[in-house]
DNA sequence: TAGTTTCTGAACACACTGTCCATAACAAGA
DNA sequence: TCTTGTTATGGACAGTGTGTTCAGAAACTA
């Protein structure tokens, strides 16, 4: 069932090469040579399992669970190093006002465990392929939670599609803000100071039910 | 004073050919190839007047007006079309709680005059440099508000410069929405959903003095 | 060991970039 | 109108990157 070691060594070495190569110059500057060089492999065995530099991007992304509802799950079917604990929450738990979102912090804290890697990712020499595929899965999650919000409450003076947008480009900013301070600052203080932007907005555009027992 | 007339037909000629290019393909997949064929002009007739596509795309900027605080100011020393009222307003006027920021009703209706164009920019076809400078500009503008607001209140309790980052980011994805919504509801409507969004996050962000007569 | 899969290196056609230069077209003043 | 300086032109050029192909070498599986 294991795959030929050449096959993983092989894969392993170019992703490797990616990611360090993008935390040195930038993906769009990185060219289909370096990578080989990086990797020590030849430059037909890099096309005989990509097609591209951005197919190399793609699956280096769905093996680290950065992306995730995104496109068709090819790639880790196995899910090697987990994604983020926010992604797998039923909505079983029942929406609070005080908390109108609760996907920020584990995402803060997954992403905070892979400093390394995310810095290589999301910093200003990264990709859009990179920040759009993760506002894409976010905007999934957040969706999800201010419908669950919405079901109990009025209705929304703001279309939701909006509101989740909002809370997703804001996510982002704090994101970036965090990483280009280098982690400085606690995930629990960074998570509050998102919610202090976001949360009032939530509440005002998804008001509470007018008369309710 | 006027400048050869050869040489702003060229100009010219190359500048639209790049809006309309982006239009149809988005910056990234337009080549030097490309623009010349659009624009009927010679290969070195390019280079003697842009070392490069994004030499064309700032100067196309600056020429609408859309880069504003970027940069130096090289391009448009009469700044023909005329940038947002919002950039050129004083300090003068007293922060209101009540609506923490001014930028965004006349950066509004400056993006909806301008509708093609700002498509054509900030579609999700257009590139990151576009955005990336409207977000320096507008970063400006909020900090510049925010300040004078925070000057008059308690200390903050979450950094001003990570209250702006959000700001900024919830109006790009709200500015996004609209393009893509095609410009469907007034620039009124857009702007008092933004402030609902917003308004409270800052008011909590930035609360009011203590105590004070 | 034999048989299969993968890796390799080199060469190739193609596309795009920027530079260069001799010649042609143009603008404006005498 | 003629002259002078500036700008445009097309084509050729070297340089770099891409993606493909192929025959032989190497590594793996059983």
């Amino acid at each position: 069932m294991a795959e030929d070691r050449r096959v993983r060594r092989t894969r392993a070495a170019l992703q490797e090469a990616l990611l360090s190569l993008m935390a040195e110059k930038g993906y769009d500057k990185i060219t289909v040579q370096d990578l080989i060089d990086r990797a020590d492999v030849g430059r037909s065995t890099f096309y005989l399992h990509f097609t591209d530099k951005s197919d190399l991007l793609q699956d280096a992304l769905s093996q680290l669970g950065l992306m995730l509802g995104t496109q068709d799950g090819s790639g880790s079917p196995t899910a090697r190093p987990g994604p983020p604990a926010a992604s797998r929450h039923s909505p079983t738990t029942r929406p609070d006002r005080r908390r109108p979102v609760r996907f920020s912090l584990p995402m803060l804290l997954h992403v905070q465990e892979q400093q390394a890697t995310a810095r290589a990712l999301l910093a200003p020499s990264g990709t859009d392929a990179v920040r759009s595929g993760m506002e894409r899965m976010l905007t999934g999650v957040v969706t999800e939670e201010l419908q669950a919000l919405a079901a109990v409450s009025a209705p929304p003076r703001v279309p939701l599609d909006l509101v989740a947008a909002g809370v997703v480009a804001t996510f982002m900013a704090v994101l970036g803000w965090w990483i280009a301070d280098d982690f400085a600052r606690p995930a629990q203080e960074v998570d509050a100071a998102f919610l202090t932007l976001v949360a009032p907005g939530i509440r005002a555009a998804i008001p509470p039910p007018p008369v309710q027992d």
